[in-house]
RNA sequence: GGGCGGGUGGCGGAACUGGUAGACGCGCCAGACUUAGGAUCUGGUACCUCACGGUGUGAGGGUUCGAGUCCCUCCCCGCCCACCA
């Protein structure tokens, strides 16, 4: 085959991905007995175009992808669509588009682009998240999921635009108003579903530990965010009141003897039955703001301490005495019992609550130093360490550790109190109130379900489609949720007494959606269960998974928590979904901030295709950095990479006539020797460099061997003819996972039948990857004074010889006493001198 | 406030296990080919110094024959979480 001077991509990368598809090479499942990896990237939403982020992460799979591959592996490295969701509902809406529609068109439109950079997906398996023969699994898994108690209804907080009359989310809140209407968003407490993902919370954390491979900041955030706290609960008796009492979790018992008051949220199903008369007004008014401002508000970074005197007084299980009972902003409803006990000395949260309001103090703990604090009432600030109990009845003298394990004791021995472990993880609210999610297969029937628990549709039901909608009328944004404004559909028959009974017009958040994808690419087309049990076990769990440190604490906590309920259902054979996760960097615009439509520093991936290839976009964003690093886009850089692509093509076609059908048996000497000593060095490196994810030196060893290549100049005898030979059809062979176009273009050229991505990972002739010559570093006390060239094996006699026999070094070792000589094989000496 | 990253030439970055700091690329300088080049090729390029030599990986200290890398103290930048008792 010839060869053309000019290097076009655009022609040769649409060739050559048609001939990749056509052939089917990136099907998985067709390497009978060979060791099975599965890459996979987050799926993404279908917006109808891609930005750099999406090029960098599935760049980052696809180069995992391509190299397992030539590593012997059949590799799943499937593609599918998250296509329901906020944004189309939104564009709707606005636009009165139908959100089917523009999600079709988004996907066919992002489809395309993707194929333009040539990735190796097995599109055989694509999946539609909003496709009625996908989404009918979630309602599966919820029905199996309610079955087991891990679903259910309960009442929670949204947030209430006052405006639009529904519910919004928390994106859709700007500074307490609604972002679209502009009018104030309040909290309130409507009936919701949920996922008992708390359940698992200790073995999610415990879990954590097996994830080795797993970036150590997504591990850390998780554990943050489940965030176990081992205390106890003190119960302290409402002074007064009969059968009242309250329970405080806390962390920190040992500071017990310096609770002057206890406080509780304001949502505390106490507050109003032990409000005094007196203080009923001021209550009221404090619980009414605090339900008018909601959490973001009340809880933000810098919202103040606030609180009011119910009047009550309850009891200190410890010493009897009567302490105040307050209600503030600060304390949450929703973790540990709602409830805190305030010892101001010890706690920052509660000394600024106390200052505030002219509470007191009192000392219980003294730092172990012996360190005097002076009187309690002039301190500036809290003393939170563990420490020495002081003032604390027969506990005084402990240390706070063996004091909180004794309290602990007394409280349960007494039956005021238990040993606690608290998580701030909550269960996963998923209803929301729109159209374009998977529907809730739920009924409401008056007669059967007079409580409006909710009825489960039959699995034989299922898939409770969405209807069809006069999209003007339905998406308005506005008042009930959507799916409840059509009486057809919402209107039903209630599988149990056949009477009229109501669908639940709720549907589903789409994280739901993206627990399980990664299963359902095993058999996509499984229509009696979820996906083939049996194809789990041959791939499960995943290998490699791409995606953005952004979903640490949701979609991966989410995704971790499906794959052990898949276990329990018998479908999966892993509790945990991935083995090795890779969290790409941001790319941000030429100015160094986040690209987006504000700056205007966006940088659309088909410009660059379009102008440079895809190819040239594949090399720039892998050669732009480490992936785990944001890196900012440079017009410049992405010129040197083509700069760089051209190079190679040029190096190919110049020797391509005279070498292509080289071939020499050998020995191989000199100027030969030294070309296939930079082949082989390549191909080490270059592998070394993927195996570790360094996809930037892996481009830059291809660089610097080009450029030894070059230097070497024009192949003249045979031997060097077949050795440049070689050269070009390793280069070719090892760059292909960065630029496959480019690779198979230039690998036919030189007679190639096959697909590079198709031929084993080359293996590289160790004894061609060490020099027989060495350079080694020669210093005296640390600083380098010569180099000396000395045979690979020398000696470190040898080496120190050659060293002494340098001048300079010679000059530096006169009059002097070498106390010690330090030899390192292969890099340098280092002569110690008096 | 907490957690996690990160501070290396004019810039992006390299140095994987302590061993010649600055690979590779961009930019810049000089030259070649050119009517011209923002095309291509060749050479140079950390800083100070004419040179000998010296100085350099955010700052300061330490360990070591030897520190970008390990230890201690501190500063700055970015991201995430944030009143979780």
């Amino acid at each position: 085959m010839s060869m053309q001077e000019r290097y076009e991509p655009q022609a040769l990368e649409s060739k050559w991905q048609s001939r990749w598809e056509e052939a089917g090479i990136f099907q998985a499942g067709q390497r009978e007995g060979a060791p099975r990896k599965y890459v996979l990237e987050m799926l993404p939403y279908p917006s109808g175009k891609m930005h750099m982020g999406h090029v960098r992460n599935y760049l980052i799979g696809d180069v995992l992808a391509r190299y397992y591959r030539m590593r012997g592996f059949d590799v799943l490295h499937p593609m599918g669509w998250d296509a329901f969701g906020l944004p189309a509902e939104n564009a709707a809406i606005k636009e009165g588009v139908h959100p089917a529609v523009r999600t079709a068109e988004n996907i066919i439109q992002f489809k395309a682009e993707m194929k333009t950079l040539g990735y190796a997906y097995d599109w055989t398996r694509e999946v539609n998240t909003s496709d009625p023969s996908y989404y009918r699994w979630n309602q599966w898994f919820f029905l199996k999921m309610r079955e087991r108690g891990l679903a259910y209804r309960r009442t929670s907080r949204v947030n209430w635009c006052t405006g639009c009359l529904t519910v919004i989310a928390n994106e859709q809140v700007k500074d307490g108003v609604c972002e679209r209407c502009e009018k104030p968003v309040v909290d309130r407490d409507m009936p919701q579903w949920a996922f008992r993902i708390t359940r698992d919370s200790q073995a999610l954390l415990d879990n954590l530990d097996t994830l080795v491979q797993w970036p150590e900041r997504i591990v850390k955030a998780q554990r943050e965010w489940i965030g176990r706290s081992d205390g106890v609960e003190a119960e302290f008796v409402i002074d007064g009141v009969e059968n009242a009492s309250l329970r405080v979790f806390t962390t920190r018992v040992d500071t017990i003897y310096g609770c002057t008051y206890v406080v509780l949220a304001p949502e505390h199903a106490l507050t109003s039955r032990i409000t005094t008369p007196g203080q009923q007004e001021a209550v009221e008014a404090f619980v009414a703001k605090m339900a008018r401002q909601g959490m973001e508000q009340r809880t933000g970074p810098d919202a103040p301490k606030e609180g009011v005197f119910t009047g009550a007084y309850a009891v200190h299980p410890f010493t009897g005495e009567k302490v105040p009972v307050w209600i503030a902003n600060f304390v949450l409803a929703d973790y540990g019992t709602g409830a805190v006990m305030s010892v101001p000395a010890h706690d920052d949260r509660d000394f600024a609550f106390a200052r505030a309001y002219g509470l007191p103090l009192r000392q219980a703990i003294a730092p172990a130093s012996g360190d005097e604090l002076g009187p309690v009432d002039q301190w500036e600030e809290a003393y939170t360490d563990d420490g020495v109990l002081v003032d604390s009845g027969p506990y005084s003298g402990r240390i706070s550790e063996r004091a909180r394990a004794d309290m602990g004791e007394w409280l349960t021995e007494k039956g005021l109190g238990n040993t606690a472990i608290t998580y701030r993880q909550k269960d996963w609210g998923f209803s929301r109130q729109r159209y374009w999610g998977t529907p809730i297969p739920i009924v409401y029937c008056e007669k059967c379900d007079p409580q409006g628990e909710g009825i489960a549709v039959p699995y034989d039901q299922l898939p409770v489609t969405l209807p069809e909608i006069d999209v003007q009328a339905v998406l308005t944004g506005k008042g009930e949720p959507p799916l409840a404004k059509i009486s057809d559909w919402v209107n039903t028959t209630c599988p149990k007494c056949q009477g009229p009974a109501r669908r639940e017009a709720e549907t589903m958040d789409t994280f739901v959606d993206s627990t399980w994808y990664y299963a359902r690419y095993l058999t996509p087309n499984e229509d009696q269960a979820p996906f083939d049990p049996e194809a789990a076990r041959a791939w499960l769990p995943v290998d490699v998974y791409v995606g953005g440190p952004e979903h640490a604490t949701m979609h991966l906590l989410y995704f971790r928590f499906w794959s052990r309920v898949m276990k329990e259902l018998g479908l999966s054979p892993v509790d945990e979904p991935v083995e090795r996760l890779i969290t790409q960097g941001i790319v941000n615009g030429p100015d160094g901030r986040k690209m987006s439509k504000r700056w205007g520093n966006s940088v659309a991936p088909a410009t660059i295709v379009n102008r440079y290839g895809a190819d040239t976009a594949r090399a720039y964003v892998l050669f732009a950095g480490p992936p785990d690093r944001d890196f900012d886009w440079s017009d410049d850089q992405v010129e040197g990479s083509y700069r760089f692509l051209k190079r190679v093509w040029a190096y190919a076609y110049q020797h391509h006539a005279a070498t292509r059908d080289a071939v020499h048996d050998g020995p191989f000497e000199g100027k030969a020797l030294e070309i296939r000593r930079a082949t082989h060095k390549c191909i080490k490196r270059v592998g070394e460099s993927i195996e570790r994810l360094s996809f930037n030196t892996a481009v830059a060893f291809v660089m610097e061997t080009l450029n030894t290549l070059q230097s070497l100049g024009a192949p003249e005898s045979l031997a060097e003819k077949a050795a440049v030979r070689e050269a070009v059809q390793m280069l070719c062979t090892v760059l292909t996972p960065i630029v496959p176009h480019l690779s198979d273009e230039i690998a036919a050229a030189y007679g190639a039948e096959d697909f590079t991505v198709t031929r084993d990972w080359p293996a590289f002739d160790p004894a061609l990857v060490v020099d027989d010559v060495i350079t080694y570093a020669v210093q005296v006390n640390g600083k380098v004074r010569a180099e000396v060239k000395v045979a690979l094996d020398a000696t470190a006699e040898q080496v120190r010889a050659a060293a002494e026999a340098e001048d300079k070094i010679r000059a530096a070792l006169t009059d002097k006493t070498v106390r010690k000589f330090v030899f390192v094989p292969r890099r340098l000496v280092n002569f110690v001198v008096g």
